[in-house]
DNA sequence: GCATCCACTGTAAACGTTTACAGCACTCGA
DNA sequence: TCGAGTGCTGTAAACGTTTACAGTGGATGC
């Protein structure tokens, strides 16, 4: 399978490369050249290379998504949504994902050298280190999550601090009065605002008692065993709000080892409102921050940066919303399993109740 | 941020491009040249643009992974393990996904263009257009999942018809004699692979009753709505064998609205062994397909293809394990979330039980 | 019949690298 | 002193494309 050059098609079609290469984009061509160059193309199995003629047209025609923790189902919602705009745009979409094996510095430099035309980098943590990188790589690019300061960096964030509003004042107004907080890492970001945005959520309630633990990171495993800890405290909480669904999952599970009831005993809730969220039994209340809106506003951004590079930087926030299930309210029957998104959020059946 | 040339580097450092570039790429060179090189290199911000550097190497350093299915935790896993292998070889991993907006035809096409060095494939369906294109690619490929005849592509499959024997063979010894299949849709490759695999396993057990119905996909939503119309019948099954871990998810809420207990009035089991088979209450029994392992065969295989291009082509079957878990076996506590699935699959607490 | 335009074509120069080749200066052994 | 070797360097050609430019021939306008 040796690779056909544009020269040799056009040495078999009898006409020059110039021609060739005219005839097969569809520019100013005479009708027989063009059935000559195709003919010789197919006969030859002709595909342009794309390293040539990426290097020549400045440009890929590739998008990067990349992406710290793809294990989390609200990571592949979000590129599927962005995936859904940027093909619209003709652009290809590959994710890369830089978690332990690749720091997120290391992708973004390798990512400018110009394998993309375009770049949306989801951090778990955002460095200095990280932002000077992204201010001087030659890429648009776009962050997917919140970003320090005031960055000249198109970005689109959810609003974490919202979101554990929401959830506060959801428990306290279930009666609950001793909310204990699972976090992820902290020095993540959607760590640390999630715990400034509980804080300032309990804050608003002085007549409740609130604890916080850290997971090791945003996984089911490892909400299980944060969980397990506060569960073991001789003073048990009556409700547990986690950081993201997976831990709340695990909590679930934790809250199950333990003998509890949800949400008689102990109520709990989730953020990011996965499909997940809405399968354990329970069904696990949640905050919906908006990932297909965040990956699609994200895509929309970065596709508007590459048409005008000197646009300024915007910050689009998206508004979390609370869809409460069975883990947090006992009259709340827990809906059936809906084939999309869209359906589960703004459902007929009305089984779900949507607040905020 | 207008793009730095080798020859701005070799011009501000007073020597010819192509000592910059030997200087930079750990040649030949005296070490005062490799000083102001790199000191040039540094100021300028200089990185070696990629696409050139791929033109006249003749490589990219980029492998792809092909999927047809990203919401399928399966493919992540495997994709996970794909990356740990290439990406220890120095090769970068970019996730393209093939599905509804692009056939995985056009994608294999496009990916032979030139912006990989080798390509892992995961489709659905192989159609013979499929195989058409993949035979006269320039590009090493290995197909993870089943190829129909004998093809000179390298391949790492599963063995779901070992895999329908194990649950069938379960549930028939657990003293189930209903046993309806829902598979997914049966002109995918694991669809008809699994629909033959039951078939035959069935065929096993005359004593036994079976029966089938075809889900829209491969999705918990799918498997809720097949799962209900199984249900419905007038003469229920006792036992639901669902293709994968998702449609039997998806089983476990139909029968949990129908008011029937799990395992006591049905049993039910998954493929695939995905975290989420431990995480649902109750627990899913369900096959272990080694997507861990199938993962990392691919990327060797890959690996050695683009070593030695003139290689026979390799066939890889991974061995299927059951997993028993509680919805297909009373006595059967279900364990506790483990940080990772080889904890799971070999826990030292004996919680889960492992055959096949 | 001449100039003008038009549709099309080929030549050649790029794009930013790497690398074969030849040349240079210097050292060393004979 | 010479030849060969060594260590480094620059020139220039490639990699496979696209595209600016300068033609070419023929049709058309007057």
């Amino acid at each position: 399978m040796a690779r056909v050059t544009i020269t040799q098609v056009a040495a078999h079609a009898g006409v020059s490369v110039a021609s060739a290469s005219r005839a097969l984009n569809g520019l100013i061509a005479s009708p027989q050249t063009v059935a000559k160059v195709q003919h010789a193309a197919e006969k030859l199995g002709y595909v342009a290379d794309a390293t040539a003629q990426s290097l020549k047209r400045g440009r890929t025609n590739q998008l990067a998504y990349a992406v710290a923790d793809i294990g989390n189902p609200v990571y592949v919602e979000m590129m599927t949504a962005v995936e859904r705009v940027v093909s619209a745009s003709g652009y290809r979409l590959v994710l890369s994902s830089m978690g332990t094996l690749s720091s997120s510095v290391d992708v973004v430099r390798d990512l400018s050298r110009g394998y993309v035309d375009g770049m949306i980098l989801s951090p778990l943590r955002v460095t200095d280190e990280l932002l000077a990188v992204l201010a001087k790589t030659p890429v648009p690019v776009v962050v997917l999550g919140h970003l320090p300061g005031r960055q000249s960096i198109d970005n689109v964030r959810a609003d974490s601090l919202t979101a554990m509003r929401l959830v506060v004042d959801h428990l306290v107004a279930e009666g609950r009065s001793d909310v204990a907080f699972v976090n992820g890492p902290s020095d993540t970001t959607p760590g640390a605002f999630r715990r400034d945005g509980f804080a300032a959520a309990v804050a608003a309630h002085p007549e409740i008692l609130a604890r916080s633990v850290e997971a090791e990171d945003f996984t089911i495993a490892a909400g299980y065993a944060a969980a397990r800890l506060v569960l073991s405290e001789e003073s048990r909480p009556d409700a547990i709000v986690a950081a993201n669904d997976l831990i709340g999952i695990g909590a679930i599970r934790a809250a199950e080892d333990f003998g509890l009831s949800i949400p008689g005993d102990i109520a709990v809730t989730g953020i990011d409102n996965t499909e997940l969220a809405g399968v354990v039994r329970p069904g696990l209340t949640s905050v919906d921050l908006g990932a297909e809106e965040r990956g699609r506003a994200a895509a929309e951004l970065l596709l508007k940066r590459i048409m005008d590079p000197e646009r300024p930087a915007h910050t689009i926030a998206i508004a979390p919303s609370l869809v409460v299930r069975g883990s947090s309210h006992a009259r709340m029957p827990d809906p059936a399993p809906s084939p999309t998104r869209e359906h589960t959020e703004h459902t007929d059946l009305n089984e779900e109740r949507e607040a905020g």
